[in-house]
DNA sequence: GATGAATGAGTGTTCATTCAT
DNA sequence: TATGAATGAACACTCATTCAT
């Protein structure tokens, strides 16, 4: 019934398949079932579709940060819920990932174009969290001291590369998740007073 | 003189600067100052000139990463050096490196693609480098007992990660390298001989 | 409320600024506020909004004409008025005159087309009273002798230049009209009665 | 053997004959007979390919004009030969001024079209040449005290009007040429001195 | 080695027009 | 009356690639 939807998941689909440049509106027009002007009654432009879809991609990636409760949770849940949601986002809108991770690099040059916009959006939306969840753990105790700008710009690239990670799939990839989370949280964490313990190596390979 | 090279230069630039997509061989042509078919005299074509920039690349990281040499250094040292030099081989060949991390990802679907082929040789061979640096690091009682392959998985995606976000740029990235460093020796070594340290009950646990 | 007359008030306006090509139906259609199709149920089609304005033009051009009353005035003055008229008409209606000059040029090639019929009804219009205003001021004495049919039809391009010339309007036309006026009338006319006037031998010749 | 000549002069033809907007690429390059990329290999667009035309049809039009020795001339003769150059020219360059008098005024509301350029500069060439001779003629006493600006505004639009004329040519226009040269000299001249005579109007009739 | 000229196969896009509702 | 949706038929233009010279 709704031909502009059907006409935005194909592109969608064929976006992430072929990637932007190698699909043309006529393929999407013919996957639909209807002819090219029709994607051109609904859309602008072929750019536009591009924009429509990244846009959404970006709406549900603020939404699931929105989800992350720097007020009420530790200062480490908070990051860890952040490390689950760049993973479960990819398996969530996996296609839109694709293009947002895959298409958008090439155009990043562009400082006006959606891709650039989107970026910098979510990166900004990221690193305000990733920064008042660092200076909250240090604050308390929780984390050690360390240096919250270069560490909230090592944490975003590292979660940019487990994202791309994901999508590229060379791999199975499982394990990485929890070894992610893990590996943040001995950096991070101080030992929680009083219930730590010595630890030998060979302790904790029993 | 050379105008192979120079058209492989000016390609690089091109590149680098619009993308592979955006970037024409007549265009190509007219920076070298030849005409557009003595790009195809010297290169194949497009497709070929964008496989020898790449591969050229691929060469220059396979170098550094030669240059590391696990057996003799500690393992920390050995990783240091790794994280190090995916910082200073963006700064060293930044174009050729842009177009590895920007116009590949589009490509990443098809695996006869010479980016796939890159992609797959770098990332073995990194792969295969971590898992020793991690293996020996274990062993030697240096590092944490940790999870190797998803261990290696989530440092190379932080490497690439990290790349990446030079090549984008879109801040200064000061200090991100130490933070790095920092964040990988924390988290990954085990306090030095004779002394020991803090360990949580959650990390006994897991 | 009248939406066929919105519809043609905008067409002029449109056609007039842009050129009928130009000016595509859908534009039309959402500066009145209205849909396209709306423009098609009040006009066949683009071609017939155009020759509903053309005719329109012709109209008011005739009415115009209609007004010098040849019988009794004197042969000059008719001309005069005539003269007058064509540059009274730009002012008044100039959207519809500048369609009529600018865009009909290019469509006189077509002999079924409405601007042909329209330029053919207006020149023969024009051409039957300046034929009548010269054959009765030559009889009367009032105008030198001339030929008739050549001398209309040279009054016809230049009156046709002027209107042109008003409305490309390249650049301020203070004292044309009355400059033309006075041409006109040294040209044709005899000195006034009783007297006699100067005329050189190569004109006796001719 | 040129083809780049080849697609100007089909266009020239397709152009006179159909209007700009009704002649496709297409259409030139299979009368040409070559390919539609062939005609954007020697012109950039099409939009080009038209400026080419209209500026050839300028410099035909500026050489014409220069032919007119102002100097040496008197100021008559000197008019009466810019008279013939508007005749003549239609009869040698028809399609290239079919061209310019039918599809331009369509593109005069655009100051950069070529259109305004080249009809400013015709315009501007004649003006100043049209401003010597009155000028001239009024200095020696040849010509009668008329106001300069206005009567070669008005001069103007004759010309323009009747090179119009002569293209439309929706009638035989045999005599018209001398019908305006006697009208203009009837008007513009004083008597020559001592070679004119009283002469009536039944006289000129013999 | 290099070029001028050309091309096949597309590309996104436009636009007047239609038709079921 | 009027519209939302759609379309047929074109359009100017691009680009990697080829080939005779």
């Amino acid at each position: 019934m709704n031909k502009r939807q059907a006409i935005l998941d194909t592109a969608v689909r064929l976006f992430a398949a072929q990637g932007y440049e190698a699909t043309t509106t006529l393929q999407i027009a013919r996957e639909v079932g209807v002819t090219e002007p029709a994607v051109f009654y609904h859309f602008k432009n072929k750019e536009s579709l591009f924009s429509v879809i990244l846009e959404e991609a970006l709406n549900v990636y603020l939404q699931h940060l929105d989800a992350v409760d720097i007020e009420t949770s530790t200062p480490f849940a908070s990051l860890e819920l952040l490390i689950r949601i760049h993973f479960s986002i990819v398996a969530e809108i996996p296609e839109r990932m694709s293009i947002l991770l895959r298409t958008c690099p090439a155009r990043l040059e562009d400082p006006q174009s959606t891709c650039t916009k989107v970026y910098r959006k979510a990166r900004s939306t990221l690193k305000t969290m990733l920064g008042k969840i660092l200076e909250k753990g240090m604050a308390s105790g929780e984390f050690a001291q360390i240096e919250i700008n270069a560490s909230a710009n090592m944490l975003i690239a590292m979660l940019n590369g487990l994202m791309r990670q994901q999508i590229a799939a060379m791999e199975t990839l499982d394990g990485v998740e929890s070894a992610t989370i893990a590996f943040c949280k001995k950096s991070l964490t101080n030992p929680e007073k009083g219930t730590s313990r010595y630890v030998t190596a060979s302790e904790v390979n029993a």
